[in-house]
Parts: structure tokens; sequence; C-alpha cells
DNA sequence: ACCTGAACACCGTTCAAGT
DNA sequence: ACCTGAACACCGTTCAAGT
């Protein structure tokens, strides 16, 4: 596992095959197969692994709202760290590591204090955003290593291309493209999380304290 | 084009080759290269052939908030009725398609009135919820079909394997298990948009009314 | 019981040869 | 100029043969 999860994290899901992990590990490419039953668990279990450690790493505070933030950006430096996960998770549907992802926000969206029928609705609006941003990302870190780009050269191609766009067909995208150059992914993907929260905690039972009294200090 | 979004339609991604195509058009398959540069290319120019009909078909209302709502909805309609693009999408970043879903939600987001500094991240929220569901729901798709069952039976299938998931573990997944087999995709859909937006306009300049009142109304 | 690695059925892509 | 389709370099997966 940790030799599969070596080769992802060094050239990305090309960069896993039967052949090159038989050869990481010195025997033959038949072999994993008594131990693993397709590439397509491998993956699973890999991605797991470290969403599993990721969720280790994120503790528990004692607002909800806190957690939910905490663990967010745990999730994102994973997907940060390994960008082959978020892009494996959007293809195995129901499986453990969503499901871990899943658990987690639920029950602080539970522990907001959010009505029972607007659980499922609040949970699956983060988990999609924690997911989708950081599929994102992933898709853009493997688009910037397929060119050999760095990170700040993607974003500022990808700002030219988009302030390059007709005006009148995309009129958002134009106008935002200069600001994508320098733009905090982190930060951003924050800020985004804080919406949600606040949108969810709107006319539900527990909403103690604003958000922002909940945020670290600002050093 | 439109012969290989039929092969999409009909047996998903795995229906679509170079070599089922050159069947569909009774031509050689190296004859595909004149047209398109390569399969990646290919699923772009599909992708962008649904996104920009669905689209098309979105009406503008004169609230931008009955404008995502509309927006959003067609958008998860095009994605149930050809689940390959939600999971295509995933594997395409800043590409047309992306941009045209991205900037239709920033076009609403910034009739809404909210401050310059949160566009982005609201228009992220959106967008990823979009997208996210869309995939979900596009792999959910994908792997009943794999299994040669209906909607229903893996949904039903879901509620089972998750109702029997360690509630110590998994607290939240157990006890919302069996809601997943009854569960409305497209009104939960619908509802999480609803607290994005209710997020977004928190604080806003321009809430003119209650998102409530811009329901279509109930028959 | 477990590993080996050649073989199989595929895939996207190329390119000399045809028209 | 455009199409053809065999050939190439891969891939995940299998399985008779070894230890």
């Amino acid at each position: 596992m940790a030799a599969a999860i070596d080769l992802l994290d060094r050239d990305g899901e090309a960069g896993l095959t039967f052949k090159s992990l038989a050869a990481q590990l010195a025997t033959g490419a038949g072999a994993i197969y008594g131990h693993i039953s397709s590439k397509s668990d491998l993956m699973v279990a890999a991605s797991d692994a470290i969403i599993a450690e990721a969720h280790r790493g994120s503790v528990c505070a004692e607002d909800p709202r806190t957690s939910i933030r905490a663990f967010a950006l745990g999730m994102f430096d994973a997907f940060d760290a390994h960008p082959w996960v978020g892009a494996a998770l959007t293809r195995m549907p129901g499986q453990s590591p969503l499901v871990r992802v899943f658990d987690t926000v639920g029950q602080n969206i539970r522990a907001i204090g959010v009505p029972p029928e607007k659980e499922w609705a609040s949970a699956m609006a983060v988990f999609n955003y924690i997911v989708g941003v950081g599929g994102q990302n992933a898709a853009n870190a493997q688009a910037a290593r397929a060119l050999a780009m760095d990170r700040t050269e993607t974003l500022a191609a990808l700002a030219i291309s988009w302030s390059g766009l007709d005006p009148a067909t995309y009129p958002f995208a134009h106008s935002v493209g200069p600001q994508l150059g320098t733009h905090d992914d982190r930060a951003d993907f924050l800020a985004g999380i804080d919406i949600l929260v606040t949108g969810i905690c709107t006319n539900c039972t527990a909403p103690r304290k604003s958000l922002t009294a909940l945020r670290e200090p600002t050093t």
C-alpha cells in the first residue's frame, strides 16, 4: 500500500501500474492479485489510507462549526498533498473513503442542530463542496504536471486564457480572470465553507455564536 | 459528434472507442484523427454539446435566485440524462464546458448583489455543488449499470449497506441509511441549492424577497 | 500455498499505403 | 487531400508452470 501511494504521489494516477508496482515490490505483476482483486480496489484502498490519516489528524473542537472548518481544511491539505485522491474519489460512489468524509460532515451538521429534515441536504452541500474543490485542484495540479509548469504558472496561464474569453459569452469568467492569477486557493476554500455554514445555521436551533468569533486569531 | 453522444448514452464512457465510433460512422479508426486530436478532446466536445444545450434550455428569470434554481435544475437533469457528463467534467479543468457552467453561476451571483470580494467564493460554492452532485449521481448510475440494477434497486442496496455500517465508526451514515432508499434526488438537490443561496444572500445588498416566495407554486 | 511472467484481449494513437 | 486499417506501445487481467 505504501509503495502504491509512493508511485501515485510521484507520477499521478498514470504512474501506478501493475507492472510499476510489481517492479517497486520486486515481484511479478500477477502476484498482486493475491492481495487485491482489481486496480479499482487498489485505488479505493489507497484513497482510504490518505483520508483515514487526514481524519485522524483533525481535532474535534467544542463548537461543531469549528470542527467542520478544521476537518474541511484537513481534507483540502490532503488533496493538495496527494492530487490523485480528488480525482479518484469521483469514481467510487458509496465506497469507504467517501462514506468516511460524508459521515464526519454529517456528525457536525447534526451537532450544529439543524432540523432533521434538512440534515441530508446540508450534509450533501458541504460534502460536495469539499470533494468538488478537491477534485478541481487535483485536476489543475495534474494538468500542470502534464505541461511541466508549476502552480503559479498554471494559474497565470489560466488567468490569461479567461481574460481572453469573449466578454459577451462569458462575462463573469472574463471579468474575474485577472483575480485568478493572484488568488489564494486555501483562503477561498475556507471562505466557501463559511458561506455554507452560515446558510445552514440560518433558522436553525443552536446558532450560539457568530462564525467570525470562531476563527483562529489572525497573526 | 452525435454518433459519439449516442454511444456514450448507450454504454457509458466504456462504450465510446475509436473502433466503435469508426464502426458507427462506417469508416476507419484512424480517420477520426482528421477531425479531432485525441479522445480527451472528443470527451470535452461531447460534454460541451450537452451543457450548451442545457444552457440554451434554461430561461433567465427576473430574480437571479430563480435563475440559479432553474439553471441548476437544468444541469441536474442533463447529468441525469447523460450520466457520463458528470464523470467526464471532473477530468477537464478550465475547459470550455466547465467555464460555461461557472460563468452562468457567476453572472447570477453578481446579479444577486453579493459584495465583490465574496463573488469568487460564492460562485465556487454553487458551482462545486452542481458539478459535485452531478458527478455523484453519474457515478451511482454507472455503478448501477455495471450491476444491471435499476436506480431503485441501487439505492435500496446502498441503504442496506449503510444501515449495516458500524454505528460507532459511522454514526451519521448509519442513522441516515434508511432514508437513502426513499429519498428524492432531485428535491434534495434543490434543497441544497436553497441552502447555498440563503447563505450567500445573508448580509448581501439586495435580498429583495425571501427565497420561499420565489418557488414555483406547488400543484 | 504462493509467486512467476508469458500470454490474452483490449485500448489510444500512428503512419505507410492506397484512392 | 482524405481515408484505410494493420501495426505499435501500452494497459489490466489471467493462468499454466514453477517453487
